[in-house]
DNA sequence: AGACGCATGTAAGGTGTTACATGATTCT
DNA sequence: AGAATCATGTAACACCTTACATGCGTCT
């Protein structure tokens, strides 16, 4: 049982799901691509923490919708109150922000324009799932056991993390455009956001 | 040349460090290991993109300070100015964030209490690590060539990101401990956020 | 006509983590 | 007394991504 298998319980434990879509919903916050998640669907099934019923379709291939068993709920519940790892984070943007003071001006705004691009995507993207959300629960989630709370809460961040990476670029530019050496004392990124209000 | 590569040339462009240092330097925002980087640190030596010095030490291991060359540099401005690709994350506390509406109150609050406390530590290591790069430079990063510009952009987002870390948890624990079916539309995090100001 | 979405799966190769290995000094 | 810091390195295993494989319907 390595993290993803947790997190393929985690998402069943909330509604029925396929492989597939199981794939598009992760993708929103854990890095994943199907080829792994198939063999560890596979593997719950063969441990009886999920159950999976096939369903026939015509015009597109068939597929097994996964249900989440009475012992993956119990191994759920082992999970969640045991201790949780350390975040992965790995940003090739952030990579290269590192050493752009060696870059010529133009070779830096193409990089901060790249990044603001998928910021903007991104924004799009999850605001999108995010109004899908809420309208399809009538936006009652007023209780911790309220529907897909959980989810809820997810893209509440999301969409805010994504938000503050544009007006980081914004502050990056501003920063970059700045020629006098002047005011070396005002360039806080928080005092920036708080000024855009 | 795989992405942890260009990384360690990206650090070594603004400075000559050991692969120790790289790996602290690297932590706060590219999750890896010493064993990651020093086979990568010799393979970059075999090419030619960075050399090293042998420092001798008593009462330490002696260490090996590594320079970036100008073959690594050549290098370093082909993979800045190709795509970058998309952010690797996988956060072990989201996938149990997804799922808590299934759980007992008791639960759930343990896990938003390890969240925050795990988000109050990054804030405290973060700060720090921006207290000293600003007092070491003496706080001029009024243009885009200043000294360690990349790693006081990163700074200042890796400082904001934990802080919204915080005050997402407190807003998590709001809306649990909300009975109350009223104002269901009020629950906004970024509501939240700008009434705290 | 070609790309994309739906839907599942396998195989190969690359990447990453954990454990093993060493050892003096400093902090708790 | 035990843990942490500094400092490097290897080996085994786990994990993850890319490519291969299939195939119909819809959109551009």
């Amino acid at each position: 049982m390595n993290k993803l298998s947790y997190g393929l319980l985690s998402f069943l434990s909330t509604e029925p799901l396929t492989g597939y879509d199981l794939m598009l919903k992760l993708n929103h916050f854990w890095s994943t691509t199907h080829s792994a998640i198939y063999p560890l669907l596979a593997e719950l099934e063969e441990k009886n923490y999920v159950t999976f019923t096939l369903i026939e379709q015509n015009g597109k291939p068939d597929k097994k919708v996964y249900e989440i068993t009475d012992n993956g709920r119990s191994v759920l519940k082992d999970w969640i109150s045991s201790p949780t790892d350390e975040a992965v984070r790995k940003d090739e943007m952030m990579l290269k922000i590192y050493c752009i003071q060696g870059f010529d001006k133009a070779t830096i705004d193409k990089l901060i324009d790249e990044m603001e691009n998928r910021y903007k995507k991104q924004l799009i993207k999850h605001t999108e799932s995010l109004e899908k959300l809420k309208s399809s629960v009538g936006n009652k989630f007023n209780s911790c056991n309220a529907q897909r709370f959980g989810s809820y809460l997810i893209l509440q961040k999301i969409v805010c993390d994504v938000k503050i990476g544009i007006e980081w670029c914004k502050w990056i530019r501003m920063l970059c455009n700045k020629n006098d050496g002047i005011n070396c004392l005002d360039h806080n990124f928080q005092d920036f956001l708080k000024s855009l209000e």
